[in-house]
Order: C-alpha cells, then structure tokens, then sequence
DNA sequence: CGTTGGATTGGCT
DNA sequence: GCCAATCCAACGC
C-alpha cells in the first residue's frame, strides 16, 4: 500500500488550529516491536494552543506534559481517566506547548494486529476514540516523545489530505475551560469519527433558515 | 499529605 | 442516558 512521504518537520512548526485541520486525511503508521507494520487514515482531531485553559500546558511544564513543550513533530503520549492511553502531535515551536490530539482515524493496514490490541471491535470502532486510536495502534508510554518526522516506530505521511470542502469544524469534545474554541476538524461523512459529543455551551446561532446542527 | 477531578470508554438501566 | 473503573497530576492545608 502507498502511503506517501512523510510530513516534513516545517509542517508541524505551525499553530495547532492551522496543522489541526490538516492533518485530516493523512497517514499515522506505526511500526510494531515484531515489525507488523499498521497504517490509518486520520479523520478527526482537536488543537490545543498556548493560552488555552483546556490544554494540559496550560499552567507549565510538568513532568506529564513536558514534551509538548519540546521540539515540533513529536508524538505526546498521556494516561488518562486512570485507563486510557491518548496520543497527540506536538506543533508550534519548543517552549509553547500546543498539541493537536488525534481523536478517529480509518483503518487501513494491519486490521488484525488493531483488533487484537482492541480485544475485537468491528472496522468502525478500531480507531473511533482518542483512546481506542492509540490502543489499536499498539502505541504505549514507551512511545511518548517520539520523533515522527525521523523516528521508524511512529510516523505522519502525507497521504491524500482531506480536501476543505469536506472538513467539519466543532467545538472540542469532553472540555469545559474553552469549550466555546471551535478547534475540533474531522471530515465530514466519515463512518471512522468518535462518537464524542462536542460540548457545545449554546447552540450555535445560524444566520437564516439553516436548521440547526448538522451532524457528520 | 489528603482530596479532587479529568482532552475516556464500555457496560448497564 | 448514566455511571463506574482506576491512576495520577494539580492544588489546598
């Protein structure tokens, strides 16, 4: 399967809500310890900024959060909800701290190696779930602060970018601080999307006669 | 040092 | 739709 060059490290070094929304569509392969090599196609992710009350990097580095203060085009790897593994692309420039945390991807390759780690799951829910993403992709802490623009484990090709027209915007999903940011993108028609909620603290007020929120 | 509450998920009412 | 599971930062005393 061609899968494309990988994304050039100048790609990552912009503000999460400018590599957020084009992301979608690209290619996050893993490389397994036994060499299996598994691929999928990323449909849905959220940006996290410098100044944003809903970012771990909100209140400094800590030893948690400590790479997504480094360099761009590292993976940031973090425990959540004492059971959950959750995996983000660190952007921007080494002391900000912005991420952009990849929440649904499509599977492409390696579906039985994916269905393992997921103790089973039909295609749709492999990777449907910032933690069901990083469990199908065998990625663990060991893989936290890896290098995707030079690293052989994990990486970001360039795929074939999901054109604008099919990108979605809503607000991100399971925040309070900053829930009104619409910094959520995911493409539009995708059967692979989270079905996480977005928290939207009011409806959002349409011009004219649009109904109101449209999902998928 | 004790308490609190998550960038979630899956199972049950 | 609701809630428990289960760890560990962050924060208050």
């Amino acid at each position: 399967m061609r899968l494309g060059p990988r994304l050039p490290r100048a790609f990552f070094a912009r503000p999460s809500t400018e590599v957020a929304p084009e992301l979608l569509g690209r290619i996050l392969v893993r490389r397994l310890p036994d060499g299996t090599r598994l691929a999928a196609r990323l449909v849905e992710v959220e940006a996290y900024g410098p100044d944003d009350p809903a970012s771990h990097a909100f209140r400094g580095p800590t030893p948690r959060n400590l790479v997504m203060f480094g360099p761009p085009g590292r993976l940031y790897v973090y425990f959540s909800y004492g059971m959950h593994l959750c995996s983000n692309v660190v952007t921007g420039h080494a002391g900000e701290g912005s991420a952009v945390l990849l929440r649904a991807a499509e599977p492409l390759e390696g579906l039985e190696a994916m269905a393992r780690h997921r103790g089973l799951g039909d295609v749709r829910r492999l990777c449907a779930g910032p933690g069901r993403l990083t469990q199908a992709l065998g990625i663990g802490r060991p893989e936290n602060g890896a290098d995707l623009v030079r690293g052989t484990d994990v990486f970001l090709t360039t795929g074939e970018p999901t054109s604008s027209s099919l990108r979605a915007r809503t607000t991100r999903v399971g925040v309070n601080a900053g829930a009104e940011r619409r910094w959520r993108w995911f493409e539009r028609g995708s059967a692979f999307v989270s079905p996480g909620r977005p928290t939207a603290p009011h409806p959002p007020a349409r011009p004219r006669g649009a109904t109101g929120s449209r999902r998928s």
